[in-house]
DNA sequence: CTCATAATCAAATCCGGATTTGATTATTCC
DNA sequence: GGAATAATCAAATCCGGATTTGATTATGAG
């Protein structure tokens, strides 16, 4: 088969998509090569036109959530004509439905960041270039993760700071948000009694009430 | 060597602990047995003295551990002298510093659920006698995970009930608390800016605050 | 149409890590 | 002390899953 640039930058995120979908239900460990190629219609070598090897995909596809988790909120946490309180509130709520709706990716990020953290971390120096580039952007993806959090904490403190929150701990405050909202991808089923929205709307209240003057 | 039924018990449980460390600190997929033994003062072929293989290892942790976490919260939800608020936030400042108290376990109880989840649910029958009892065993896991979210969520009907908590949906709530808790045990460190008690002081009342009437 | 390259595949290779095997050494119990 | 068994170990085996290899095919470019 030939060229398909057209498609190219498409196939690749198929792929990643496949591969968010088959590490949520499986996890890391249990996922095969196969399997990922399987849910994306390829073979197993195929995916190595893509990717340097297994890691490299599943931090392709953390990078893809995680991005698609500050792309969310982002925008709204930078929306400097809206009282922080209510950003923060909008920040919350779309991030817990952004996971509801894809939960492949959302669970993905509570539960593989590990399984990520210490790859090959074998002690001896790695020389490898693939290795190289790996540690480089693993490191860029915590960055990343620490921009996300950051935002949260921005906003919170603007609202304390205005006085629509009371004076907590803003810090512990976003890692309290951050472990229940994820949480969410975890725990979520499309058919459970309450729907995406209603979770959100919810629990915002739930975490919010509490921390209001 | 021979014998040693003084110390056997120990010794499983030494084992244990030292599995749940590496655990914690690499994540299923990368922990291998010859690590966990190194960290147990062994070699990996007497692990299996010990356990069937390495899912029943993982699993004996994972159960060490939440009945750690059970042990430390039934007895105060149980204890019907106390007000049921009085109790919730007992409940909930003890979990958490267990979590930061044996950061192992708890962690282990986050990330490696899912790894469990479908490990040998690769459809066919199996009829080994081994994957068998894993396969109840890991059943039983999870009615004694649920058995832990039924504490919170009983007491916390309990404290809506006399009206020292306001009429919330209880499930959601409780499901808020253990995702805001759990992740306590996947980001603390103990060279961190908070000790666990004062975590566990803050986040309750994080977490309390706006539930009252 | 022809060339270069992308996208694929089937099959082979490789390798590490789980598990097994066959001694060997302590302890406990009588 | 001697028997029985627990606890261990070093070394061998096994196997699945990651990765590689060597074609093969389909397009886009000119």
């Amino acid at each position: 088969m030939a060229r398909r640039p057209a498609g190219l930058t498409a196939n690749r995120e198929d792929i990643l998509l496949a591969a968010a979908d088959v590490l949520q239900r499986r996890g890391y460990a249990a996922t095969t090569m196969k399997e990922i190629a399987a849910a994306a219609n390829l073979t197993a070598g195929t995916l190595y036109h893509y990717f340097a090897n297994k890691d490299a995909l599943v931090l392709a596809v953390l990078e893809m959530g995680l991005e698609a988790g500050i792309a969310r909120v982002e925008p709204i946490a930078g929306d400097a004509s809206r009282p922080a309180l209510e950003r923060l509130r909008d920040m919350m709520a779309a991030h817990i439905l952004g996971l509801t709706e894809q939960p492949a990716i959302g669970a993905a990020m509570v539960f593989e960041i590990r399984a990520l953290l210490y790859a090959s971390d074998d002690g001896e120096a790695e020389d490898d270039a693939d290795v190289q580039e790996f540690l480089v952007r693993r490191q860029e993806f915590f960055g990343r993760r620490d921009d996300f959090e950051r935002l949260f904490r921005q906003v919170v403190q603007q609202a304390i700071a205005d006085g629509s929150l009371r004076p907590i701990d803003a810090g512990l405050y976003v890692k309290t948000l951050l472990g229940a909202q994820n949480w969410v991808g975890v725990w979520y089923r499309p058919e459970g009694r309450l729907t995406g929205g209603e979770i959100a709307a919810r629990m915002v209240d739930l975490l919010i009430e509490g921390v209001r003057p």
